[in-house]
DNA sequence: TTTCAAAAATGGTCTGACCACTAATCGAAT
DNA sequence: ATTCGATTAGTGGTCAGACCATTTTTGAAA
């Protein structure tokens, strides 16, 4: 109705239900509308409701629990992991532009905490290494330290469309050289060593 | 019924219908059985196999085509990514985090081209200024010239949004002094200058 | 053989019903 | 008045069937 009318059902009550989010300003935990309510509000049958409901929740954007409602909630890339894989994993294409964005990312984030004369790194010396994805768990920390959500977000979001192509494990090691490089202020090195992690890809 | 019967029937359809990609060794752009079909072999309703459906289009694995049939797709993850980026950005929506990873990811941009010895500008010179907005022109023209589609993709649609909160526009003077610089082969003056063009929004 | 209208197949959408689970309500026993 | 329990209302989960819009196939007429 909106735009083009050309558009699906479902579509638009995506285009719908987010705006709703924007202007009630909902957060992470909050309660939608339920189906019921959503589809007279919107003014579409309860199935096309539904339909876009289970499309986000897919994606890991909200939660539903029978007999509750339906709940935002904060985004977790790996909940359709195996899934995906699956679909995903026989059209490498994507693969090397999925890789190659996270590295520069991460290269951004580097640089810019580099940069910064009076970052502190002992905080992040002292991160746990128990975790089971090493490299994930330190850039997460990183990007923190940084404080732009925005580009966390980002990164995070293509972080976890890349497990879903390339489900590699680093090895522990690799990282506490990374970190004994940056708490030694050995920025550069630092930095080639980072990029050298993502070198090897290239077969 | 296979596994865990608490799993929503959309989700055994999810495995099915890939378990069914599987056996049948389905490639891009061959078509999946029909609605009907899916609903009478897998034994569950077609509301539920659209549910799925719906699920997996969104993720942009799967296109539908009315009257014809659904067909798998090459996996691009730009779809969901548009979609995902207006949920995620909800709560980020602060103007600075936004100008701050437009101008990063600009950067990467022009160091990406600036590192590549064998870059030719001279594509770029012949870019048209008659646009009303010869920002966002160049830099479409820079990313796609760099030819990682999903950067491009993030940086635009936070471009999108840096234009919804902050509606300035550039005078084309500026843009003609960068592309100068750009072409005289003067990166680091470039990358200062572009830098220097963000600065003055700190107010 | 070619052409084109009718029929079949397919996705898009809606309605209404019923079940399963949860939380709120209300009444009875304490 | 308090507590506990069953009832009830609200919500998601699923299904069956209908109708429309678009595309493809079919088959008869030219």
């Amino acid at each position: 109705m909106t735009n083009q009318s050309k558009m699906k059902v479902y579509q638009e009550v995506l285009n719908q239900i987010r705006q709703f989010i924007e202007e009630q300003e909902l957060k992470d935990g909050d309660r939608l509308p339920s189906e019921r309510e959503l589809s007279e509000q919107l003014n579409a049958s309860r199935a096309s409701i539904r339909e876009a409901l289970r499309a986000i929740e897919l994606l890991g954007l909200i939660e539903t629990r029978h007999g509750e409602g339906t709940f935002l909630r904060t985004y977790k890339p790996y909940h359709s992991v195996e899934l995906l894989s699956t679909f995903v994993l026989r059209e490498v294409k994507t693969k090397d532009e999925l890789l190659e964005v996270k590295f520069l990312l991460e290269q951004v984030c580097l640089n810019q905490l580099f940069a910064d004369e009076q970052w502190d790194y002992s905080q992040v010396k002292n991160l746990l290494f128990e975790s089971n994805d090493i490299h994930t768990e330190l850039f997460l920390r990183l990007f923190e330290e940084y404080g732009n959500r925005l580009l966390l977000k980002i990164w995070h979001l293509v972080t976890g469309f890349v497990e879903t192509v390339d489900p590699k494990g680093a090895s522990q090691v690799q990282y506490e050289e990374l970190l004994k490089l940056i708490s030694q202020r050995q920025y550069n090195q630092a930095l080639d060593y980072h990029a050298s992690l993502y070198e090897k890809q290239c077969s």
